[in-house]
DNA sequence: TCTAATTATTACCTTTTGGTGGGTAGCGCA
DNA sequence: TGCGCTACCCACCAAAAGGTAATAATTAGA
């Protein structure tokens, strides 16, 4: 196998939280242990196919774990492991930071706007 | 126009910094003002063409500035912006998340490697 | 006159990412 | 019998992101 070389740290940060949905999710999942079908409310623009595969790579990076209970019809949920807790803060940071982004650029004129904060 | 709706902070700070390129761009202007060259020598896999996109988007979002020397050969550098700057805290953890995330994938005999670190 | 130097643009193509619509499992209940 | 519940998988298609290679512009200097 040949060796996957890295150039900067962030790189391989942005491998594991970057792209369009993984950010979004682990923002909820730092909150509370959430069932698949609860992130899917809580993420209202994602699709189902893409849901799962994005728990499924966080899963296979560690970050998040997932619990199956035997049960008709099924129950399955999501939490941080304590190594993707160890994301918390930075996720924090980044909900924050764009918080004050779209109040800038609505402020300067932008017709944007924010559906919830992070700090529910 | 219609109103663009986020749901989430994270969601507007990743629209900034996400994608292949931007996070690693701007953790190198973080530390200085960087020719255009002289970054495409920090960054060596990314191609010209994106190197001048991405900073486009930057200055766009100002997120960088763009300074044009008149000379022959030109001469054009790029610095983070004062509301640039705010994202400095960000970058920098991101980048000692990752590579804490390397040291630990090597501990656990992942093939990769390094080139150089955050604080050089 | 020809070339080096530096930044940037363009057209074209490939790869990656994301979306849609369908289907399955298996138990409970009308 | 047949439907609803929840999670999730697959095949297929569309869109976005990224890569390659060629080209421009301009002046100094060989």
């Amino acid at each position: 196998m040949p060796t996957k070389t890295y150039h900067i740290g962030v790189e391989a940060t942005m491998e594991i939280i970057g792209g369009k949905w993984k950010s979004i999710i682990l923002c909820h999942l730092r909150h509370h242990t959430m069932r698949t079908g609860e992130l899917a409310r809580a993420i209202p623009q994602i699709s189902q196919k893409m849901l799962t595969q994005q728990l499924r790579e966080l899963e296979a990076a560690n970050i998040v774990s997932r619990h199956v209970y035997k049960q008709v019809p099924p129950r399955v949920d999501y939490s941080l492991t304590d190594y993707g807790e160890s994301l918390s803060g930075i996720l924090h940071e980044l909900c924050v930071w764009g918080e004050d982004n779209i109040d800038r650029r609505q402020a300067a004129g932008e017709e944007i706007s924010l559906m919830s904060r992070d700090d529910v």
